[in-house]
DNA sequence: GCGATACTGTGGTCAGACCACAGAACGGGG
DNA sequence: CCCCGTTCTGTGGTCTGACCACAGTATCGC
């Protein structure tokens, strides 16, 4: 059976994944302390605080310390800080080139806003109210860039769908250092940000206006006509 | 500045990840050892050992006994492993619904495909072999099902995009055991076999044909029809 | 009845020990 | 001189025990 040495601290994750996968385990869930779950396992604590560790990295839990209900390591599953620790870091190990995340950047971009065209309802509100704080004036390029996110986050929050909401987040993430330092290098910034708001205004009227074809060339054109100024490519 | 107490194993990860960025660690590059990255940063072993477990599992780093240029610790940045677990456990975790999960992976597979078929030069040898492996009669679900993976993977990878593909083969993951139980549930296996090997020509022929649009839709029709069968939708 | 105090259990961290492992250094026999 | 077996060294993997800070709970004294 080409049996593995078995590592402690993976028998520790793979049993906290099936008390998952069998519902012994849902959000909000208290996990066992520490110090039982290595008796009970029959490892030792700093094995278990390892999985412990890659859970709540991942962001399947959250760890408190103290006494009461609210101490403890807790199931929460919020998806979206694990998928941008997880980009982030492989970006910077090299093993995402950065085309290639702004490329699926805009595979994901271009569905959700089609997507959102396409719909009968949609719920706009956050975008609109993101679009507006961006015409204030003489906005750095840090803070504009930062409302920038949001809009498009907002867009993805707005599809509904949970997991593209937190690759939008994890993707723009693990370029956002790259962003802001080529930001840096932009001649005359207050001409880029009147750009970049318009081409806002223009697909977020394409998506109220239904026309889904539309908001997808808009978004292709903006996020590939602003990487290609911020990256030099 | 809301100073955090700065938990020890979080400084040996942004110290990693800071050496990653600036280029002092880079694939095929060894990490110091566990001791010597507690003694220079003033931490526990554990801590170390603890920011290198989630590096692991993430795919950044690879480790190994022994002594030699091979043993400790090797900056590798495999992205597929740590996209998989991250999202397996988000599915287990109820953080990510199946749903979305399925859709996002539309999205996906619909880019793979029409953006494949528009490609003036593409490499489908591997998709073609997997193929060709499927035709075998009186394979178990399983089998095929396993086949069907490998099919999808290689058209995701020959796109090009390793994020595409790590994503690919992360929500795949994510589904399996799913898509597994779902297909004990289906009454005429071989019907539904010799339906998805059709289904699978087909998207191959819009794509060697570059034909685009019919690429998307049939592989769309492909995953949607599919999902229903199994998830009952 | 109420407020201050002590207790309990939690995660967070560290130090030290031992093991298995694999390469490197060393040594002896040919 | 070369080759092969032995020993040494450094590595990750694990466990144990200890201490801390913390927060809720129980207890005690008034």
């Amino acid at each position: 059976m080409s049996e593995q040495p078995a590592r402690a601290w993976r028998t520790v994750l793979e049993h906290i994944e099936s008390d998952l996968l069998d519902g012994r385990l849902g959000p909000g869930d208290r996990l066992p302390s520490e110090r039982d779950l290595s008796a009970d396992l029959g490892v030792g604590r700093s094995s278990v605080r390892e999985a412990l560790r890659v859970l709540e990295v991942m962001g399947l839990i959250r760890t408190a310390t103290g006494s009461g209900p609210q101490a403890g390591a807790i199931v929460i599953a919020t998806p979206t800080g694990g998928m941008s620790t997880l980009l982030r870091l492989q970006v910077a190990a090299q093993g995402f080139p950065l085309d290639d995340v702004v490329q699926t950047r805009l595979v994901i971009e271009d569905a959700v806003v089609s997507a959102l065209a396409a719909r009968a309802e949609r719920d706009l509100t956050e975008a609109h109210r993101v679009l507006h704080a961006m015409d204030a004036d003489h906005l750095a390029p840090a803070e504009f860039l930062v409302l920038d996110a949001q809009l498009h986050l907002a867009l993805a929050e707005s599809s509904g769908n949970t997991v593209i909401a937190a690759m939008m987040a994890g993707l723009r993430t693990a370029i956002e250092s790259y962003v802001l330092a080529g930001s840096a290098a932009i001649d005359d910034w207050d001409a880029m940000a009147d750009r970049l708001r318009a081409e806002h205004h223009a697909i977020i009227d394409a998506i109220d206006g239904g026309d889904a074809e539309a908001a997808r060339a808009l978004v292709h054109a903006h996020i590939t006509g602003y990487y290609q100024h911020v990256l030099g490519r």
